[in-house]
DNA sequence: CTGTTAGCGCATTCAG
DNA sequence: CTGAATGCGCTAACAG
């Protein structure tokens, strides 16, 4: 590996000319510069990074952790993040943590030895407040994001969409459609999202006076196949629901496949109310009414606050993103 | 922010001696290992792994060039890759280059300078061997895997599915299913991915001795537009197709739209086979035909070589997968 | 078992 | 405009 004291001795001056041709190019003469450059292009030269950031304290490195990459929502959000932070001159070191806690701690933790400059946390996380506060406490050294809720602590900016919000609209656009019997199809409810969500289920139900029935509850895994099962069961129920919340489009498709699979017509015979507003929603046929969450401004949101935070600059505690509830053909009015 | 030396005089002991106790332990005395312990502890010391790397020379460092995480191939693929390559204790760095290959050669300057250890390549290339010199050039000095066709770098190691046979199968098919008008739904074919499937349309077809159509073949955009647009393309045509084959599970959702929108049945009206495999094509309604392209196997297997390389071992030159015919419910036979 | 010493590759004073 | 010298935080001989 060449370094800047080979180029030195092969434009034959010093690296400390070395090191201003690549710094501050304008510190130095024509004639010079042309020589180290020359050298540089020869020997291919592309100077140590570590050494640099050694020294200058500054390793423009920001860390990702993602619990879930499969999902519709996390790619659309990495996406727009890493694309504003790289245009900003930042790199990103991701993991991948499975929403295990445990290997959440010890991704940060090397994260912390690379001296990653910031921290983002995406997605979903258990409902333990206890979990995190080890977050809480990092966040007065170093700044971090985190992309949904963060209970215990509260010293942490949050982005989000608010969605105990998102689950009320939808099931109250079903109530308000005439339907009494609406199931709520969730994930597992020790984690943040979809104990949100279950809430603003609860919260539509209650307000319009319609009973929460267990049976028509389910928690389930939030890919294809759990929204297919789930929804057969429900199906197989000896007095069925007449609509759904669900609160993923994956699971929503899976739910589609259940019922169209089961010879009903959606929304003829099931309404459904998908939650992501991933492009996966308007994909499908009919196509899925979604509470659209806003997967890339999120990201770009999350990349801005940590951009001023790197700069000193304030920032907001918390950016809630209002939901929205896309209405299209999987709703119908409730049969008499 | 505390230094090996801090916890040194914390601990009244050598810096040496704290080095020890991190990275061999078992050198240091039960007594002074709890002193220093204690201090690592009482100080939060995280050791500076710039300053580690920059004297071991070994940074575990793994740079992944992702050009879209938006497709339904790439989050499967990166998973695994990232999961196996953590379980072996190597660290990723990103970047995702929007298939721009001025982005990914500035990438992959960034890397060269963080010292990466290795550099793997992500997903589908434009067919342009001039700009893939480089590569073949880097593979000399670093370990590189691609994953896909790397034409123009015949030293890089490619971990691939077989395109050609993946697209050539799902043609044949629907040509044994009595098809003779079978439309190809392409992506752009100035991209590797997207060439070959042609390639492999255009050799079933001719097998047969059936025409290829040009107004059958349309190149879009691999996503749920794309494929909705050119399915719309194709069935406002005088003689529309009665079967298809679609590059991409997501295209092929988005035609589902079209032709289930257009009043049509799948299959009774249309045949469909897509490509990727991915869990959306089990989870729509019909179900979908597919190459199966195996992704998690893909990112694991392009892990394993990188890991061989990185202990210099001896590797394969190239990964094929043999891609297999998923037949599910959208494929019918041609009506008289 | 522990301390001393010398770099790793670079940026940055400070002189000249 | 350029060079010599120093140190960033750490590991790795080498002594003791």
């Amino acid at each position: 590996m060449t370094t800047i004291y080979d180029i030195a001795v092969a434009a034959k001056v010093s690296t400390a000319t070395v090191s201003r041709v690549i710094n501050t190019p304008e510190l130095v003469s024509e004639k010079t510069r042309a020589k180290v450059e020359e050298a540089i292009e020869k020997l291919h030269y592309a100077p140590n990074a570590l050494a640099r950031e050694l020294v200058t304290k500054s390793t423009n490195l920001i860390g990702l952790l993602i619990p879930d990459i499969a999902n519709s929502f996390s790619p659309a959000v990495v996406d727009s993040f890493v694309g504003e932070m790289e245009r900003n001159g930042y790199n990103i070191f991701v993991s991948i943590t499975d929403a295990d806690p445990e290997k959440e701690n010890k991704c940060i933790d090397i994260m912390l030895k690379k001296r990653v400059e910031g921290i983002v946390l995406l997605g979903t996380r258990r409902m333990d407040r206890l979990a995190n506060e080890r977050i809480g406490i990092l966040a007065r050294r170093i700044p971090i994001v985190a992309i949904d809720y963060m209970p215990g602590a509260e010293g942490v900016c949050c982005v989000r969409c608010d969605e105990i919000l998102g689950a009320f609209y939808a099931t109250e656009y079903l109530i308000q459609l005439g339907h009494k019997r609406i199931a709520l199809l969730n994930g597992n409810e020790e984690y943040t999202t979809y104990y949100y969500k279950r809430k603003g289920y609860r919260q539509a139900m209650e307000k319009y006076g319609l009973p929460v029935r267990e049976e028509y509850c389910i928690a389930t895994t939030p890919y294809f196949r759990g929204g297919y099962e789930a929804c057969m069961q429900l199906l197989s129920l000896p007095e069925p629901p007449t609509a759904m919340f669900i609160s993923g489009d994956q699971m929503a498709v899976g739910a589609y496949n259940a019922i169209l699979s089961s010879g009903l017509k959606i929304p003829d015979d099931m309404s459904v109310v998908g939650f992501s507003g991933s492009p996966l929603s308007k994909a499908v046929y009919p196509p899925l009414s979604t509470v659209s969450q806003y997967a890339r401004e999120t990201g770009s949101a999350a990349a801005g606050i940590m951009l001023q935070k790197l700069r000193g600059e304030e920032t907001k505690e918390r950016v809630v993103f209002q939901p929205t509830l896309v209405k299209r053909a999987s709703c119908g009015p409730a049969k008499q």
